[in-house]
DNA sequence: AGGTGTTCCGAACACCGTTCGGGCTGCTGG
DNA sequence: CCAGCAGCCCGAACGGTGTTCGGAACACCT
């Protein structure tokens, strides 16, 4: 009855959320042991080199088992799902974010450093950034970020209700930010010819709008100025200017 | 050799961007004449009658085909991509929003009027936001929304540069809200037992975490407090201060 | 009438995530 | 000591996806 209980798929995932308990005394698989013992680490490790280098619409549960030199099956021992291979690599990519010692004359800039960080590693990985909008904020990583901008917040004497609202409209923000550069360059690498256009080609098309468009026709330069990382640093400033003055 | 010219699969894209030619005169198919023709106009709709009781993840062209009672192959006489069938859908439901006269003393409220009923049309059509991210900027019907909001922020008196950045930052973040509250939702719906969780439970876990998390731990009441919207009206009103102070 | 262009659609291709069942290994309890 | 067993490994398959191909059927224009 009660006592079969299903194996290791999902607890495993539940452990992952408590303490990370070492290696259980590596078991090795019919190959004899001369080949990786196919870990949970090399799974994600070689994700992120698919990833990094083909981005995420690349990561298929197929392409990974090639890239480890197995079947697809092989992984769903040690991954519950696509979707939780994605909340893994999301914990990884957040665990490497350096979160500075609060300052409270300096708040702007840390929270600023610590936004920054993470879209540079959302953009390292393109297209990753899509599965840390269904990530759970249960995982431990995650949320050892959202401690420290939780911190630095507070530090900067930000009220607690605006401070914790803010981290949600922060990390929603470069979320989305890396997934449509990502969705960008994306096309622009696949399209077989034209579809995404330079500034130059954009503006002629700005004036060759029908006349009901004359804000658009009239500010077409400034409609299309910037890089996206300035529209970023915008973006940024504009909500933490907001907040400062609260 | 060249005079054979490409059908009209992209270029009926091509010329939805120009101005929307009448009916063609309706040419019948084999099935006699019987059936309805099967235009793009009865396709979107059923798209959009599919989004909004099953979400976008049920939109498929398998789907769609069988609920106009055709194969899927047929729909590529009119639709050159399931991208594009995605971009249709965002452009229609651009068409439908309210554009107010812009009032320079009532901007504030009039952009956020315009947020808003971008957001609830999305919500209306659940994952549907997930195609207003890949949308290109060319779309008529978008561009629309863009020139309004445009008029609305440069009649508020902003500077045209900020104005333009504004809109991008705008738009990015309620797309991003919408998609992020239909894949919650979603979840919400498809989990087969737990996985999401009350507010009640959220705050116990808040409880048990390490004393590593002391901020989290201490305001676990704000961070789990307000609906969705809220946390949507308080970004909006924090990117639109940081607007107002420059 | 004959050609031409367009639409309709069944069949198929290549790929996806995931499951099933069994073969294999190495630990463990009698 | 060795049978049992829990866990890992993996080929094969299932059901689903977007998209293409080739032909058949109609409407229009010369």
């Amino acid at each position: 009855m009660m006592g079969g209980m299903s194996p290791t798929p999902r607890q495993r995932r539940a452990a992952r959320l408590g303490i990370d308990t070492g290696p259980p005394a590596a078991r090795r698989g019919p190959s004899g042991g001369t080949k990786k013992p196919i870990t949970v680490e090399a799974i994600i490790s070689t994700a992120f080199g698919i990833v990094e280098h083909e981005g995420y619409e690349a990561l298929t549960m197929r392409r990974l088992a090639t890239a480890l030199e197995t079947g697809p099956s092989s992984l769903y021992a040690h991954v519950v799902n696509k979707e939780d291979l994605g909340e893994l690599l999301i914990g990884r990519l957040c665990a490497d974010i350096e979160l500075p010692e609060p300052d409270p004359d300096r708040w702007r800039e840390q929270i600023t450093s610590v936004c920054t960080q993470l879209r540079d590693q959302y953009l390292r990985y393109p297209g990753i950034s899509r599965a840390a909008f269904a990530a759970a904020p249960t995982n431990l990583d995650t949320m050892r970020v959202s401690e420290g901008m939780l911190a630095i917040l507070l530090a900067g004497g930000l009220d607690p209700q605006t401070a914790a609202w803010a981290i949600d409209s922060l990390t929603l923000y470069v979320n989305a930010y890396s997934l449509e550069v990502a969705l960008v360059s994306h096309r622009l690498s696949h399209s077989d010819d034209d579809w995404v256009v330079g500034r130059d080609e954009m503006l002629r098309r700005f004036a060759a709008l029908p006349d009901s468009f004359p804000q658009t026709k009239r500010y077409a330069a400034e409609l299309t100025a910037g890089t996206s990382h300035d529209r970023f640093d915008f973006t940024l400033g504009l909500m933490i200017d907001g907040l400062a003055g609260r």
